[in-house]
DNA sequence: GCGATGATGAACT
DNA sequence: GTTCATCATCGCA
């Protein structure tokens, strides 16, 4: 299997993200430990005119991977309990990133299901923060790059284009109109719009 | 089954 | 002090 390199990671953020389905995301913790998922769902997140986007003002303590060169990763601690994953695209100085929001578990799943707390195939990994949690990925993980032989990304067949659904962002309180989430129509790991992303706050956000 | 709510840490104003 | 690119669980129907 072949691994994807730079030429792969160094194009525009929303080019990235619909590439990235169907490749593979490889772990590989310790001998013979190698946790592997398919890509199944994306997000991008550009540093320009994105406010949804952490690096939108500028260049932080927090963000400063993501305007690291293509390929690296973006690891980033939310809500108190979960990480978030994401690979920088575009060349070294611009700020984008594509979120990784769901995949689809392919190898380790013996260690998905320990670190999940659950069998259920399409639970392991059909979030954002649930697939981070199963591939095992945390902060030791900022800022490095999947060109390395810790993480990387395998080479696969590219999901026919019409099988790519296209919809806004999902889980934002700002520029929700945007529609760069993408993600494989016909998976069954894709994040479920699990129970109404709380109607009331959104409302709020908005100014209703 | 569905929808609302709490948990919980770090960055930002 | 508030916000946040979330998830699991509790309450109610």
């Amino acid at each position: 299997m072949k691994r994807l390199g730079s030429d792969f990671f160094n194009v525009p953020t929303l080019v990235l993200a619909e590439r990235l389905l169907g490749k593979i995301f490889v772990h590989r913790e310790g001998p013979g430990k190698v946790i592997k998922g398919r890509i199944v769902e994306t997000e991008a997140y550009l540093g320009d005119g994105d406010e949804a986007c952490h690096a939108w003002r500028g260049m932080t303590d927090r963000n400063r991977a993501m305007f690291g060169p293509p390929g690296t990763l973006y690891i980033y601690f939310s809500y108190g309990c979960h990480y978030m994953a994401n690979i920088v695209s575009e060349p070294e100085g611009a700020a984008g990133a594509v979120l990784l929001r769901a995949m689809e578990p392919i190898e380790g799943i013996e260690w998905m299901q320990t670190r999940r707390k659950t069998g259920e195939m399409t639970a392991l990994m059909s979030g954002p923060g649930k697939l981070t949690q199963a591939l095992g990925i945390g902060p030791a993980l900022y800022g490095k790059s999947l060109l390395g032989d810790t993480c990387w990304l395998e080479e696969a067949p590219d999901i026919p284009h019409e099988m790519v659904g296209i919809s806004p962002r999902i889980g934002i309180s700002r520029s929700t109109g945007l529609p760069w989430r993408r993600f494989v129509s016909d998976s069954p790991h894709v994040s479920k719009t699990q129970s109404g992303p709380s109607a009331k706050k959104r409302k709020k956000a908005v100014g209703m």
